[in-house]
DNA sequence: ATCTTCTGTACTGGTTTCCAGTACAAAAGG
DNA sequence: CCTTTTGTACTGGAAACCAGTACAGAAGAT
């Protein structure tokens, strides 16, 4: 197929190697092409305004502003380009988060490319994939029991705390964390108010404690 | 150069995208090629085991048990093969214990393909790489006592100062564990800075951080 | 036996963080 | 349409952090 004919996709994914076997496998397709390429929400938005692709593949976990902002300024811009999420973690978490910030799929970096194909495609045909893995517990969170209470409550953070509580859990000082989110250092404080709050901790002891603890499990869990 | 004269590389590497395009890097080389690939530590052993490659590349983090745990089960089998430890995670706590267990080198995902082969060279050349980033951190950590039989850098803390850690790693804050100890929250806060010191942490997060994962790890054993 | 380092204790003074509030606009939800 | 949630930010005082310095007694080294 002419290159001009072939499906516009953009990738914004920050790991230079994962993003080149990303490009690699979509351009040995017949029927489509990588367009454009970032390494940064920033750069990644403009590319996505410029190309308007028939997919952006986006990476939820970007240095500086993270994916899951990049797809919610583009939908608030209107925007109705179809997003594949990335991700590092298998968690449903992350997944339902995507999903709720208007995103067609989701799907790790631990699957072998023919179901990342598989991903690409069916999003690519208007429709939603969503690893199997966790199919069914987010279809149950998010469309029959919305407001449930959740089996942990980390699961209520809202994305920003969650942002914040990871970037806590790795050892950032608040300061640290105010710039990589790119908000006032006040902001992160009244994050970690409200996380302290929704987790029942009581000092900054006790959230790092929390945070780094969950962060080290989650690395667990990923393998 | 004819294929049985190049330098041979097993890879033992889960996540299917990367260990393709890690794969692809290296045959595209001149003088390498990669003999063998695992996605797990048990047959990633069979695999150098059998092949004595002139390289490993291990994923620290595999599904199952660790890649530090394949690197130590090699050395306890006389096993010399030059190993560059890959890893998702850009803390010097992993690069550390990488080096400790006998690696050649350490490098993040992170890095771009030209830095990955940089690393891949310098092992290869029976060099030591280190991502420049926690270079320092890590030699000053490694050098402080050689061959002391310390397996952790917190056997080397005072008996005061590990009373301190552990509230630390239960939660407290600086003036509790001042009043528990009676004394001033002063000294406190020496014993705070000679841990960091001891253990090559950079501030108050990572000190929370390190004590409860600590502290946890420990209640585990214990059962 | 003496010199040096380590350990336990504590202080100063300057920076940063923590905390308890308050505020407000936009979005979501009811 | 009204209320709650979410994201952002500020103020002002308390607490914690950090980089030094200090010093005496214990432990080790020459």
């Amino acid at each position: 197929m002419p290159r001009e004919m072939r499906a516009k996709v953009v990738l914004v994914e920050d790991h230079p190697m994962f993003r080149e076997q990303l490009a690699h496998l979509i351009n040995k397709q017949e029927d489509m092409a990588v367009c454009a390429e970032a390494d940064n929400a920033g750069d990644g938005f403009a590319a996505i305004k410029r190309q308007q692709p028939s997919l952006a593949i986006i990476d939820i976990t970007l240095k500086g502003s993270s994916g899951l902002e990049l797809l919610k300024d583009l939908r608030a811009q209107g925007s109705k380009v179809p997003v594949l999420m990335l991700s590092m973690h298998p968690e449903s978490l992350y997944a339902e988060r995507a999903l709720r910030a208007g995103a067609s799929g989701y799907i790790t970096k631990e699957e072998a490319s023919a179901r990342v194909m598989t991903a690409i495609r069916q999003v690519l045909a208007g429709e939603i994939y969503l690893d199997p893995r966790f199919m069914k517990r987010v279809i149950s969170q998010i469309l029959v029991d919305p407001g449930s209470k959740a089996a942990t409550p980390i699961e209520r953070l809202t994305d920003r705390e969650l942002a914040v509580f990871e970037l806590i859990g790795e050892g950032r000082t608040t300061r640290e964390v105010g710039l990589r989110l790119r908000v006032s250092v006040a902001t992160i404080e009244t994050y970690r108010a409200r996380i302290k709050e929704k987790l029942g901790l009581e000092n900054a002891g006790q959230l790092h404690a929390k945070a780094s603890s969950w962060v080290h499990e989650r690395h667990a869990i990923a393998g």
